[in-house]
DNA sequence: TGCATTAGAATGAACGTTCTATCTAATGAA
DNA sequence: TTCATTAGATAGAACGTTCATTCTAATGCA
């Protein structure tokens, strides 16, 4: 997740990832973080000018991460179709995979803390656009309803998040079979007649 | 929003609201609650013991208030149809009426510190059991694919918030045609064959 | 007068950040 | 090879500020 940062700030990073999940922003100190990476506040001012950089680094490190997955899988050859499924599938299954990672940026995306321009770029880095661009797609080859792409991209990935958030609060299971199902109700509910 | 409150505890509760929407949880401190209600800090402990049970109680507030108003209309005569129509009407009006108790509880619902028991009492005050319900009935009736119907529920709230989302950030808008046609993808997605 | 309510100063703890001293390892002149 | 020099990295105490909360005195209604 952070092969491009130094051993310290990775350190700091994957620390600071794992408080704030466990204990929300307010309550994570850089005494804190200092603590439970091992490394002093000297050196974590050495690496990272402020806390707010730190958080605004890891939410950064965190959308290119996976935007890079999820876009691998959604621009293989293949039909629409096809490209839809994988595309989801590995949106849930980065999810699943680092589950503190989607939990805080579910968290943060909406957050001031974070800074307009890193989550613009974060937007581009990610895998929205090109997600974007295959509803479009669907669209004028008349697979899907006509209606605004990008809002239907926002729908289903709300559906995905609600489900891998049941599964993370133990409400509902995460099998390979379910998450198949909920892609094909997407799928489903978008289609033409 | 407010109406069981006293005053004091109305004007407090509904500045914190705005506050924490425009400046997160660790920038809303006591002092400028207090400035902004116009409510000295004496007073504020007077009616309520700390800042932790001003949250709560907001978090309570809201989440009653909405799943009351959600309930009204899922609860009325009906079809099944006519009746998940109007329950999930209602989930985005309240949302469109009052987007800092959507966007507060979309915040806080999933954080550490919010209480446990205030998050399973909300539970049960709020729409999500008789929405549940509902699911279970048209999956009995054949009208819905058989899958675990609290979790498509899950789905397609998160299909609602991720498209109030999409329209309180101004990446679209949210029209009274756009609705139904968003609640009418999330019906053919459930529906079977 | 008596009592709930209010205001806002006071308090002490906790915070983010800075500072100073020390450590480490690489460099290069002798 | 040796050792002074240097630059970066590290540790943790210290700093000033801000915070949630408490306290004390004043207010106003019964």
């Amino acid at each position: 997740m952070f092969e491009s940062y130094n051993k310290v700030q990775k350190a700091v990073l994957e620390t600071t990832l794992s408080i704030i999940i466990r204990k929300e922003l307010q309550a994570t100190s850089m005494a804190l973080i200092a603590k439970e990476s091992k490394v002093s506040t000297g050196s974590i001012y050495h690496y990272f000018s402020s806390k707010e950089e730190i958080i605004n680094e890891l939410y950064t490190a965190i959308v290119t991460y996976n935007g890079q997955f999820v876009q691998e899988g959604l621009n293989r050859e293949g039909t629409i179709r096809e490209r839809f499924t994988r595309g989801w599938e590995r949106v849930i299954e980065i999810s699943r995979q680092y589950p503190e990672g989607f939990q805080f940026i579910e968290q943060y995306s909406f957050s001031p803390y974070i800074y307009e321009d890193v989550k613009q770029k974060a937007y581009n880095g990610g895998w929205c656009a090109p997600m974007n661009k295959l509803y479009a797609e669907a669209m004028e080859q008349k697979l899907f309803r006509a209606m605004d792409p990008k809002l239907l991209v926002q729908m289903h990935y709300g559906s995905m998040v609600y489900m891998v958030k049941s599964y993370l609060q133990g409400n509902s299971d995460l099998t390979d079979a379910g998450i198949r199902e909920a892609i094909e109700v997407c799928w489903q509910g978008a289609s033409r007649g």
